[in-house]
DNA sequence: AGACTGAACTGAACGTTGTTAAGCTGTCAA
DNA sequence: TTGACAGCTTAACAACGTTCAGTTCAGTCT
């Protein structure tokens, strides 16, 4: 059911997944979807729930090399399950989950850590940074290219975006380096946090 | 116009933002709005751009004792300013600005970086680093506290929550963490990723 | 003065949305 | 056979964004 929602966002997107375009892709009358859910942020939550039960499983077997490296592939990662689902970002950031299944997982990362010196503060510090940086991230990088493996929105075309930028030259520059390769973006970003980490929360 | 949609937004939320509700606040009826906009989107677009022109101004004059505190500063105020409004996070996430009136901020925070020897590209990642870190942490901020200065969301009551994780300790210390000092939370965070821009962007 | 123009708005309506209420259908236990 | 209950349907509600044809009214031109 939450399986049939996620599947229709990513042909429909956030916007236009309806409780009545449920409903159909179920053969099934849209206030029926009320017997299995209060409403419709119930839902959307329940969503968010199974994406993140989906993702701590093939998440969990990465590098463990050093936790720089597990860190970092757990974070690429995040991003890469984000990225496969069509507003995984905004559906992801700021829903509650609806039951405890990501306490497990959470429990990995922060044993991981730990055990290479970190305090638990710290650990979690560490965390919740790196998630909050690769939520933001999913969500700009989303509003550029809407669809999975889609085109770029028009608007965020770089060549109209650097004409308007006449008189500012460093922030054209900017812009360009905003929106131009993703991936390395968020790679260059997700290293300068990791660095940081080490030396302000690991070794403070 | 959208400076009355503002003001509205902290009374009623993103959610009760409709447009018969803004129009009811100008004294006309709602068909009238759009003499001025081509759709809701459009005005919430000149929302997100007016609310950067208003912090545009009080952030440009912040601490430019070194790089650093100019970075920090600069995005505490960012956070403040998005914290003042409801939804603010979200409002600014992912919206459009209307016109180019935030290249010369944008300028103006690159001049700084670079003067202090990065390189155009190096400052532009790390401009684009810490906002959508200070960005994603609002957003999730924000659906902890919904309201500007109010109480905080039952549904992040840090019992229940510690409660819920028994048998992942390292978890259950975790969340707490996470929601506890959300003011400090953020600065450790912050200081981390300048630490971390120095050390992988400034210096490679 | 009178005709015209355009900006700004109204009133009524449309299709769609989330949601509620009451009632129908089948299945399984007592 | 009866009853309970899960699971659904049909009908309806208020509210939403939006469209469209018409109205008001200040200002301009002849």
């Amino acid at each position: 059911m939450a399986d049939t929602a996620l599947r229709l966002l990513n042909e429909v997107g956030l916007e236009g997944l309806t409780l009545r375009r449920i409903a159909k892709e179920l053969n099934v009358q849209a206030p029926a979807l009320y017997w299995h859910f209060e409403n419709k942020q119930a839902l959307l939550d329940e969503m968010a729930t199974e994406m993140f039960r989906r993702m701590a499983g093939p998440i969990a077997a990465t590098d463990r090399s050093s936790w720089q490296a597990y860190l970092t592939t757990t974070m690429k990662g995040l991003r890469r399950f984000l990225l496969g689902y069509r507003d995984g970002g905004k559906v992801f950031g700021g829903t509650r989950f609806t039951d405890s299944g990501y306490a497990g997982p959470v429990e990995g990362i922060m044993r991981v850590l730990v055990d290479a010196g970190f305090t638990p503060r710290a650990a979690a510090r560490a965390l919740f940074t790196l998630n909050t940086y690769t939520m933001g991230y999913v969500i700009e990088e989303q509003s550029v290219y809407p669809e999975p493996g889609g085109e770029r929105d028009p608007a965020y075309d770089l060549e109209d975006r650097t004409l308007r930028m006449e008189g500012y030259p460093l922030a054209a520059e900017a812009g360009y380096e905003f929106f131009a390769d993703l991936d390395r973006g968020f790679e260059d970003g997700l290293r300068a946090i990791v660095a940081g980490i080490e030396a302000t929360l690991l070794k403070p």
